[in-house]
RNA sequence: GCGCCAGUAGCUCAGCUGGAUAGAGUAGCAGGUUCCGAUCCUGUUGGUCGGGGGUUCGACUCCCUCCUGGCGCGCCA
């Protein structure tokens, strides 16, 4: 038996089939065996049957290809193996009709009854309708976003939210125990960069005379960070201009910009002393937390845990990790730095783990990390990284390969950028020109429910034209709309209804949903009878685009149905019936925005 | 140079892990509501699936090779 974390990723994900589809699958494999029985096929024949919702109605509604697959172990003709199976078949009340079809499919058609029944699984299973229990008992967890708390989140930022708490929640419903995990990087240079530049605001609205560093954090986030410690610590971190400015290495463009800004955080530290530089450090780095926390909730964005990089220094886990690789040999010194001997597992070349200076690298805390979240006791962890990270996977991989953990128990996922238009024009996102979008001024110009639906609509690996105008237009052009403008039609029936003293009754309902035999409900309820195996699949796959497709179709499908009959009728069996087929198509779109962290509204 | 992602209708994108005649939306064209919300519906035009080979009963899907676009190849984080 392997050591526990060497064990593999657990794949829950066999074929999900819906309820008809296990049906016509086992049908399929009593066929099957009654013609070993009867000699017809070798006993020890292994048959694959795979079942498929037909694209061409004219083909039934599920077709079998399991002929065309056995034909060659079988030495038959495929269309002669189709025949005997079906001869083979045991009645079903949920099959009306086979048929063979084309080079020897078996097509299915099936009876109104056994699709009308959808309809009573939707309302008694309500919101728990689509989930199911393939990852029960596994414990996976989700990093996104993950920014560093430098700055405020911009568009950018906000394809990778979406996705992965998309993402989550799909898990969720696919039974694992989900953590969506932020990785703060509150440790490193940038972070310096970022408390000495908040030091010098302060010093400017103190009255001392510096000049801002042209590798400083220009933005207005930092005076408001300075104004606030300001007025808690008064004139207590002041100091004069030639303390703070003497003895620089010169700024650019005359000298260097990098050792400039590098001198002035030296400056800070030892003017200020430790616990003076940590009080202006954490008023940056909380300020600006606190407002990622902030703006990510309103996007409909939460996170279990918010994991901070310096607490991996600070309990000594970046050196046990060093030290862990070290103990297994795959450690070795080169020019006064360690390095990893990454290329034993596949990487282009060696990593350095720890600098000639003595400092560890930020690939070594990421290995700290990432052994960090196995030692959490979970059993895959899936990050959402920006597609510029892709370089980075190989290495980690490699860490966690030297110390013992499968690589593939970790999965990351590469979100590609969104391109901003508005209408034709493309918006400028560069932070030089100071024009990049933020998060909020995106959700606050667009909202919360478009930017969430437009973010999950492309497969996340595909590069995307995010059309502002298009996701702000409250019009059919705008498919978030469309969806939820059909969930507001229902809820208006509803009103309707209680106005007439006729409110929904769906005890009454549910025993006629015979009476629902038109094109467009029947069209309606195979959608609905979808949902599941959508929510697996995307599940399964990890691309939410897939909710946010069948919903779109599932509100066509809707408003063709709504616009082919009236619901509002003095007929009390059908008014029920159809007022049943409104209310489970009703939950589905409920439940499938609710994935995508878009809202439902009654009325729009 | 090496590696990753992508290339499907004029435009924006799907395509259920190899299945039947490649689908939506939008744009274009032609229609529909005295009605439960027209933010809607019906019909129709539009394709050498980047090019070329290969694998097999069958390829947008898998393999090889070229072309184009994006990104990445630090003792940065």
């Amino acid at each position: 038996m392997l050591p526990s974390d060497l064990r593999t990723t657990f794949n829950p994900f066999r074929s999900q089939n819906t309820v008809m589809k296990q049906h016509i699958a086992d049908l399929i494999h009593q066929a099957i065996d009654a013609l070993k029985t009867a000699g017809e096929f070798d006993s020890d024949l292994v048959a694959h049957v795979q079942i498929d919702n037909t694209r061409d109605k004219q083909h039934g509604d599920l077709a079998c290809n399991v002929a065309l697959t056995l034909a060659k172990v079988a030495r038959r003709k495929p269309r002669d193996i189709a025949l005997l199976i079906c001869q083979h078949l045991p009645q079903s009340d949920s099959v009306t009709k086979t048929e063979i079809a084309g080079p020897g499919f078996i097509n299915f058609f099936i009876s109104q009854d056994a699709t009308q029944a959808v309809i009573g699984r939707v309302l008694s299973e309500a919101e728990k309708f689509g989930r199911n229990h393939s990852g029960a008992g596994h414990k996976v967890q989700v990093e996104f976003v993950s920014a560093n708390p430098t700055g405020p989140l911009h568009v950018g930022h906000g394809r990778g939210a979406a996705y992965g708490a998309s993402l989550s929640n799909l898990l969720e419903t696919a039974g694992f125990q989900v953590e969506r995990e932020y990785y703060v990087n509150d440790a490193g240079r940038q972070m310096d960069i970022l408390a000495a530049s908040v030091w010098l605001r302060y010093l400017q609205l103190a009255g001392t005379e510096v000049v801002f560093p042209s590798n400083g954090y220009q933005g207005d986030y930092v005076n408001d960070i300075a104004q606030q410690l300001h007025q808690q610590a008064g004139d207590r971190l002041k100091h004069s201009t030639t303390a703070v400015m003497a003895d620089l290495h010169a700024d650019a463009p005359a000298g260097d910009k990098e050792k400039h800004v590098d001198d002035l955080i030296v400056r800070a530290k030892s003017l200020l002393g430790e616990a003076d530089y940590d009080l202006v450090f954490d008023a940056g780095l909380n300020s600006i937390r606190d407002d990622i926390k902030h703006d990510l909730h309103g996007f409909g964005v939460d996170f279990d845990q918010w994991f901070s990089e310096r607490s991996l220094g600070q309990n000594d886990q970046i050196n046990r990790a060093i030290t862990k690789l070290q103990e297994k040999g795959h450690v070795y010194e080169d020019g006064g730095a360690l390095w990893f001997r990454s290329t034993e597992f596949g990487d282009d070349k060696d990593r350095v783990v720890k600098r000639d200076n003595g400092q560890t690298t930020y690939f070594a805390s990421d290995i700290a990390y990432h052994l960090n979240k196995f030692e959490r006791g979970m059993d895959t962890v899936i990050n959402v990284w920006g597609a510029d990270h892709h370089g980075y996977i190989t290495r980690v991989k490699a860490a966690l390969q030297a110390l013992g953990i499968a690589p593939d128990r970790l999965v990351v996922k590469l979100v590609q950028f969104a391109i901003l238009y508005r209408g034709q024009e493309r918006v400028p996102m560069s932070t030089r020109s100071g024009s990049f979008v933020t998060l909020r001024a995106l959700r606050e110009e667009v909202g919360k429910d478009a930017s969430r639906f437009f973010y999950v609509t492309r497969k996340a690996e595909q590069h995307m034209d995010f059309d502002l105008e298009l996701a702000k237009s409250e019009s059919k052009d705008n498919p978030v709309y469309y969806i939820q403008y059909a969930h507001a039609r229902i809820c208006t029936l509803i009103r309707k209804l209680a106005d007439k003293n006729m409110a929904w009754d769906s005890n009454m309902g549910l025993e006629q949903l015979e009476r629902l035999s038109e094109a467009t409900e029947i069209a309606l309820m195979q959608q609905i009878e979808l949902y599941p195996e959508v929510i697996a699949h995307a599940a399964k796959n990890h691309e939410p685009h897939q909710v946010a497709h069948y919903l779109k179709d599932l509100a066509g499908n809707f408003h063709s149905y709504y616009n082919a009959h009236r619901m509002v009728i003095d007929d009390a069996q059908l008014r029920n019936a159809r007022m049943c087929l409104c209310m489970a198509a009703r939950q589905v779109i409920d439940n499938g925005l609710g994935l995508l962290g878009v809202d439902a509204p009654e009325q729009m």
